[in-house]
DNA sequence: CTGAAAGCGCTAACAC
DNA sequence: GTGTTAGCGCTTTCAG
């Protein structure tokens, strides 16, 4: 693989010329710049980004750090921020922790190591809290995506989850539902704790109680556990509405919903989040709380840039709102 | 951010003994170790990759490069080819081509430019061979995933996708179809021409018509064009069954048909590859040809780092079995 | 067991 | 317009 110095040998320059043209910085003169650039074709020359960005102390890298790279939300907050990096010429490198800190902790560490200009990252939860000073220690800009982290100051994106909660739980109260189950994701994480507040707060407005017993604690990814859906159904009172939070319990619920026979809507209706997938437009039947995935990963690499180029100073918070789409998953009871 | 010097300056030794403890490499007395690690963490030091690749000519990097990595397919080829890469110390960069050919260009530029240890791509089409010469030139090992390019030696994993085909269109035939449309890839694509293969094939086996008119050609992406179905059930003798070549055709099939008003299976049968997200088990009824994603991204790694590791030297060609999972969308006619 | 010198490939700062 | 020198942060090589 040629270097600098090669390609200044064969165009007899200096590397500091060559190093002009790559730049196209300084005045060199049209003919030797001709001759250098034909010296780097020959050579197939491409300079080294590791050397350049060594003695610059910018690797224009940036990281998205995701609970789960498979979740179709997530895929979307990524498109978002690789489009606004790729417009300002930064590389985003992806990285999947797996809702588990522990590998939050490796990739976070990694990107201190290949020294990421910036950090985009939808903390796994509460316990994130290190993780980030981590990237504070090490002075890399991170912006927070929709969650937040208990008790820390920082730029974020987020969904207004608890009010997007509160309509869905809203629009079931006056379908006539008032036993609602709650399928959520553990409380240690805020995006959960919000959802499941806009539950609750829905359900306190209107005077229904609030029981124990209709409110399961997920896990966020695909491996949500089938059983609680025939638990719910196996209670005295059994509900005749189901929230869940996201995506896949939204997936899991239902099948387990076909596996006991039940219909949707007819014997059950079923809210969720952001079942936007358009791989499931086959059935495009739920009523869902969808939020701006796309904005999440394109306005949260704005504010990191902004960061980055150090242009504001106080921590910005934007909440963008859901929409509420009323599809075919409820039915008046 | 501290770097080796500060360290060595605050443990009262050399650089280089700093280094022998970070690399647990040479002898270092134990005590004298111990002063090292202490001023290591007092200062947060976290040693620069860059610095370390630039001398070490390694980066410890690999590249995924896919053509989308929304499509559940290739997510779990990335999961796949993380798994294998973690244990073996190496980190991934994923990098999506959108199907672009130039887009591809642009990424494959930045494999060199970030020294990327190994490349492992679906290519776009057969236009990617310049792409592929690129790496070649720069020494970069690559191994092409789901997609051969005409006309080049290169180590490959890719599934049996005459095979599958001929499976899936031998089943509709079994059941009765012999009007049979294909929606399929582009042509330039090897992974479409083999799945249009494997579907021209079985039907001249079984002494069935080939219908120009019944072979769409659609894109890879979410992107498929609506209009599909509806120009084939408008033909004069319009199919019983369609064969899609993959998620999103599917997918789109499925949303046209159910617009129409065709019911699947009682009114037409459709049949499709890779239909295994997991998100989708609401209705898991697509019969289908599932390949081995997941091997796609981990044999492919150990391939890839075997070439790194220069082990062996004749181009491998691993030629993994779809298995034909039958649902519920065919139906005897 | 530890250190000094050199250099990976590039560019900032200054010469000429 | 172009070249020289120095150095980014680390490791290799060789000395001690």
């Amino acid at each position: 693989m040629a270097n600098i110095s090669d390609v200044a040998k064969r165009a007899g320059v200096s590397a500091m010329t060559v190093s002009r043209v790559l730049n196209s910085s300084g005045y060199v003169k049209t003919e030797t710049r001709k001759r250098v650039v034909r010296a780097m074709e020959d050579l197939n020359y491409i300079p080294s980004g590791l050397a350049r960005s060594l003695i610059q102390q910018r690797t224009y890298t940036l990281a998205l750090v995701v609970p789960d790279i498979t979740n179709p939300f997530f895929t979307t907050v990524a498109r978002g921020m690789e489009d606004v990096a790729r417009k300002n010429g930064y590389r985003v490198v992806l990285t999947n922790t797996d809702e588990d800190t522990n590998k939050e902790t490796e990739y976070v560490h990694m990107c201190a190591t290949i020294r990421a200009d910036g950090v985009l990252i939808a903390p796994t939860g509460d316990a994130s809290v290190v993780n980030l000073q981590l990237l504070s220690q090490q002075s890399i800009p991170f912006v927070l995506i929709d969650r937040e982290v208990g008790g820390l100051e920082a730029d974020l994106v987020k969904g207004d989850m608890v009010g997007a909660a509160r309509q869905l739980i809203e629009h079931l109260i006056e379908l006539g539902h008032h036993r609602i189950a709650a399928i959520t994701g553990p409380r240690n994480n805020a995006a959960s704790r919000d959802r499941l507040q806009g539950y609750q707060w829905a359900l306190t407005q209107h005077h229904l109680p609030l029981a124990d017993e209709l409110i399961k604690e997920a896990v966020m990814t695909r491996q949500v556990d089938g059983r609680f859906v025939a638990e719910l159904l196996a209670l005295p009172d059994p509900p005749t509405a189901i929230f869940t939070a996201n995506n896949f319990q939204c997936a899991r619920a239902l099948a387990s919903l076909r596996q006991l026979g039940q219909r949707v809507p007819e014997d059950i209706s079923i809210v969720s989040f952001d079942n936007s997938d358009p791989l499931c437009i086959m059935e495009p039947f739920i009523t869902a709380a969808i939020q701006p995935a796309y904005d999440f990963g394109s306005l949260g690499t704005q504010l990191l840039l902004e960061r980055i180029e150090g242009i504001h100073t106080a921590p910005q918070r934007i909440v963008l709102e859901a929409s509420i789409v009323h599809r075919k998953s409820t039915q008046r009871r």
